[in-house]
This record gives C-alpha cells, structure tokens and sequence, in this order.
DNA sequence: CCTGTGTAGA
C-alpha cells in the first residue's frame, strides 16, 4: 500500500524545484566575528558557557542570524539541553529548514521522539521547504515511537518531493517500517534500492530482531558477503536480545574468527551476553580485550562492565570499573545503584543515590528503580518511603508502575500487610498483575490468609496474569492447604496453554557454560553429579538438615519422574562445581527463576560442609553463601 | 550511513 500523501496537506513546492539539488549548502560564508562565535561554541563545555555565548550574540544584534541560530540549536543537543533548545527556537521569527532539523535532531537524541512529528508538521505549514536530511530525522521518530500512520504521511511527502530514492532516506523507511513490524513495506524499499546495501541489510536484521525473527535475521546476516563490524554486531545483538546468548558468544567467536576487528558496541553486546548467563571468567576476558584492542571506554561499555561484574557477582570489581570510570553519567549510577541492590548491599546503593545528587546528576525513573529496589531489599521502610515521596517533590519524576511495585514490595516484605494494600488503592495508575503478585506474595510470607484470598481473587480476574502469577497462585493456595483450589489453578493454567517455566541453572567451568535443567540431566559427568549429590545428602543428614516438607505444584502432579523433578536444578550446578573445580574455588550459579526455601537452606549447609563460597545467582538477586550463612540473611 | 548501557513481582 502506498502511503498517504493527503493527509497532511499541500506542500509548498518552490516552482523548477529539482529535488536532486535540495543540497545542504549555505550560499553565504560567515563572517569573521561569527567564525569567532563559532569557534566559542566548539570549544564550550556546559550549558551555562552556552547562554554566555547566547547572550553576547543578542548583545551584538545577531540574534536572527540563523547560522548562528543553527550552531547554538545544534550545540544544546550535544549538551543534553532539548529544553533550552525549544526555548531559542521559539525566538527565532524565521526558523528554516536548518533549525528545524537541528530541533529534531536534539529531540530525538534526548528522547522526545514524540516532538518530531508536530514539528515537521509546523514547518509544513510554515511553509517550508522539506528536504532529505530532516524528512530522514522524522522518519527516525517515527520509528522510535512506531507512529505508523505519521510515517507514512512522511514516506508519501518524501515521495511528493521526488527523494524517496535517495540512499539516507530509504534506510530510514526501512528502519520505519521495519521498526513497526511492517515488514513487507520494510522489504519493498530494500529490493528497490539499487544494490544489495549491506548497511541496509544491517537495518533489517536488526529489525528483524527485534521482532524475534531470528531466523529471518540470521538468513539475511548469512547472505551478506561482506560483513563489516556493525553487521557482525547486529547480529550478536540481535542473539542476545532474544536470549539466545550461547549462540550469540559462538557468533562472536566466529566473527574473531573472521578476523573482523570489535568495536565498543560489540563489546557493549558481548557483554551482555556475559551478565545473562553469569559468564564471569568471559566477561573479564572480554574486559582485558578492552584494554588490548584499543576499544574506547567509553560510559557505555563502563556500566555496561558495571553492570557485568554486579550480576556476575563480583561486586568489588564493579566497584573497581565504576570508581575508575573518568565521566561517570546517570546510566554509570545506575548500574552501580542497581548492582549494590542486587548484592543486598543496601546502604551503600542508597550512599551512593545520595553522591550522585550531591555531584548534580540528575535521577531518573531508572535511578528511582534502583534505589527504591535497594531500600525494599534491606527493610528500609522510612528512607523508602522518603526517596519515593521525593520524586514527584525535588526531581520531578512521575512514578511509574515499578515504582509502585517497588514501594509495594518493601511494605509487603516488612508485614506491613494492610499499608501495601491501602498503598495500592491510593496508586495514580491502574495497578497490573504484577503489584498484585507482589502483594500476594507477601501475604504468603507474612500468613495473612484472609488477605491473600482477596487478592486472589482480584488476580484471578486479571487477564494479564503470565505463568509466574499462576504458580505463584497455586503455590499460595498449597500453602494454606487449599488443595481443590491449588488444582483449580493448575487446570486453569492448562486451559490457557499456559506452560510453567522451567527451571534453569547455569555454571561457568573453564571459560565453558554448562547448563542443568530440572531433574533430567544429559551431562558427560551425569553419574557423578548424583553420586555427588547422593554424598552430601547423607552428610547433611548427619548435621541434623531435614528437608522442609515445603508443598510446591510438583507434590500435586503425577508424574512418575517426581524424583527427578524434585531436584531443583541449582543442586545440580552445584554439584557439578564441586567436583569439577579446585578444593577452596568459589562456585558461581546462575539459576533462572527464585531460589525456594529448601534449597536455600540447603546450599547454606553444603557451604559450610564443604568450605565452599557459592555464590548463586537467582531471578532477582544475589546470595552469597559462606560457612552455613547467606548474605541475603534469609531474607528474600 | 548501520550495530550498543541502566528497569519492580514470581
């Protein structure tokens, strides 16, 4: 379908308008006392040194120059000012095409995509001229913000202008299109470009990533002759993205393999890769790869390493990174805040919360995440309570639902029962399954029966609820011996086609990630992992550990491998830590979903028996096990 | 030109 050229009116074509010499190229040259200007701009650091600069423009009468409007338009977006940018455009009594792309350039680099439209639809009534580059900038929008109908109505006015063909805007169509999934449209500029673009072709797989067509992805990825750094990492992201991290470290390989040079992105992405899987040995690999390969340090790949080294569980070589980073931004904090909370080390993300306020960085919904998380896990009722209140009050940051669950979170976990309920009724947005899952959770934790009926049943309601809310359901029910309901569930679950996800462990030995499912393992070493197993169970059993009769959705199924499945796949990882790495080395477990209660307790008596430090990681947080303690001091 | 960081509950 062609898109839609009405829509937003006639265009103002100038007449003999040849749209092949819509180039960007100013007929006049500046003048000395602008190229001073100029000069000054390049050269300045913050937005305070801007307005100076912007003052003495105005008091030298330039104030309408529109080069020089268009060098400080440009200039505020470098410096992260998009408001201050709107505040200047609107002085401008004539804005051109220059000002506006600059505008929107700025919007889009601050994340106010949402701008661009309106403003490419103020030029069209200003009766300005569109051209290549600034229908390119709106196209990008409209594909951040998946504006489908806007971008077709851009499509047709590229079309209307006769630059539909060019190169740079075709890219953007089918990054458009492709971004919202339209991939016919996205296809159909590809095949009409005149080559076979491997750039183009970067686009669309990474288009096709993100709608999880992987296959597709890898199809296009395996059909470009020449793949340069950016296709390579395309790819790898895209493998990432999806989970298939394994994969995506087997391409990396391949890629070393070809000889291709990483740059900071693919390390960006490798990396990520590493914090999933809790690959800590690749991830400082990849590290030292940084320092040898000449790989910029950039504040992506420090908090990216941030980030790294905190969910692998090396919290001190986080630190290490985080300390050393010399630009540290919001997104540094972030990682850091959040990676402290993730390690139960709850002061010291909120110390830090304070440093970065107290160094003028700016919070945001991230930051509030982070914190709020941190405060929850440590039983930080008050400061939690206080952070939240300062959102909206000193930063100005609307809450968002995580917040909510956040703060939902650390009254449940305290007992604090009916204020988490009360709490939810206040909330300015409609509360998900998720704040309710955390509320019924905490009244599983904290007995409240009657509570955890009614929010039950307001979740039973819900048809948002995923797989996690239906076991978390039936395990409440089983928990209170309501087994016809705890049934119910399981049937309802069934009805739904709704699967229960497995449970996953994972361990690094060797520079190799070997992966336990439940029960079942098809493991080189599978014999001696339950002979490992069967061990420690006599030795615990002599330390005086019986096994919580805990009741879980598998006591109620039949299923004749109910042995099997009733060893939980951590166990497993651990064990094969045990026996395939040196005597005192630390055993790091990456398990998938929560840790439960029994092998919680578990896994503090094997640390102490074996004089092991196992640190596992599971769904949200981090326990370091150390002679029969945990550092989450079981609480969780 | 294309590729990238930080995010509550279970």
């Amino acid at each position: 379908m062609l898109p839609s050229i009405v829509a937003v009116g006639t265009i103002p074509l100038p007449p003999n308008s040849n749209c092949a010499s819509l180039q960007r190229r100013r007929n006049t040259s500046p003048s000395s006392s602008q190229h001073h200007t100029i000069t000054l701009l390049r050269r300045c650091k913050t937005i305070q040194e801007l307005h100076q600069i912007h003052a003495k423009i105005l008091k030298t009468g330039h104030s309408q120059d529109p080069h020089l409007l268009f060098k400080l338009l440009h200039h505020c977006s470098t410096l992260n000012s998009i408001d201050y940018a709107f505040k200047l455009f609107e002085t401008i009594q004539a804005p051109d095409v220059y000002h506006y792309t600059a505008l929107i350039c700025g919007s889009i680099v601050s994340g106010h995509s949402d701008a661009c439209f309106r403003l490419f639809f103020r030029l069209l009534e200003g009766q300005i001229m569109p051209d290549l580059v600034v229908i390119s900038y709106v196209l990008k929008a409209c594909g951040i913000e998946l504006s489908m109908e806007e971008g077709r109505q851009v499509h047709g006015h590229a079309l209307k202008l006769g630059v539909g063909n060019e190169r740079l805007v075709s890219m953007r169509l089918i990054e458009f299109y492709g971004k919202c999934g339209v991939f016919g449209d996205a296809e159909k500029v590809f095949d009409g470009m005149p080559q076979r673009d491997a750039v183009a072709t970067t686009i669309l797989i990474s288009c096709y990533s993100d709608w999880s067509f992987i296959e597709k992805a890898r199809t296009l990825f395996d059909n470009v002759g020449d793949k340069d750094t950016a296709c390579w990492t395309a790819m790898i992201n895209g493998l990432v993205e999806n989970g298939m991290t394994s994969a995506a470290l087997e391409l990396f390989r391949e890629m070393q393999g070809e000889k291709v040079p990483p740059n900071e992105v693919t390390v960006v992405c490798v990396l990520s890769a590493c914090s999933q899987l809790g690959a800590l040995e690749l991830g400082r690999w990849i590290h030292s790869y940084v320092g040898r390969f000449g790989i910029k340090r950039n504040t992506y790949v420090g908090s990216t390493l941030v980030d790294m080294y905190s969910k692998c569980g090396s919290l001190e070589e986080a630190k290490k990174v985080f300390d050393e980073m010399p630009n540290k931004d919001v997104v540094s904090y972030n990682s850091m805040i959040a990676g402290l909370a993730l390690n139960g080390r709850s002061r010291e993300a909120a110390e830090l919360f304070k440093q970065m306020i107290d160094r003028g960085l700016s919070p945001n919904h991230i930051t509030f995440v982070g914190v709020l998380n941190a405060c929850s896990h440590g039983g930080l009722v008050e400061l939690g309570y206080e952070i939240f209140e300062s959102m909206t009050k000193v930063f100005s940051v609307e809450p968002r639902i995580e917040h909510y669950g956040c703060m939902v979170d650390l009254l449940g976990r305290v007992g604090r029962l009916d204020e988490a309920y009360e709490f939810i009724g206040r909330m300015r947005i409609q509360p998900d399954h998720v704040i309710w899952g955390t509320l019924l959770n905490a009244c599983k934790m904290h007995r409240n029966l009657d509570l955890a009926e009614k929010v039950a049943e307001i979740l039973m309601k819900s048809d948002a609820a995923d797989s996690g809310t239906y076991v978390l359901l039936s395990n409440v029910y089983a928990s209170f011996g309501k087994w016809s309901e705890a049934v119910g569930i399981r049937s309802k679950m069934k009805d739904h086609g709704i699967q229960k996800e497995p449970g996953c462990s994972s361990i690094e030995v060797d520079n190799e990630v070997h992966e336990f499912l439940l029960g079942d393992i098809e493991h080189p070493r599978r014999d001696e992992i339950y002979q490992k197993l069967e061990e420690l169970s006599d030795a615990l059993k002599l330390e005086g550990y019986s096994p919580e009769k805990q009741v879980v959705l598998q006591d109620i199924e039949e299923d004749e491998k109910e042995w099997a499945l009733s060893i939980h796949s951590e166990r497993l990882a651990i064990c094969y830590g045990l026996i395939s790495t040196k005597p005192m080395a630390t055993i790091r477990v990456v398990n998938n979903l929560r840790v439960c209660n029994d092998c919680h307790s578990l896994i503090k008596f094997i640390s102490k028996i074996t004089g092991r430090r196992i640190v596992l990681r599971d769904r949200n947080r981090f326990h370091h096990f150390e002679d029969g303690f945990c550092s989450c001091g079981d609480y969780w």
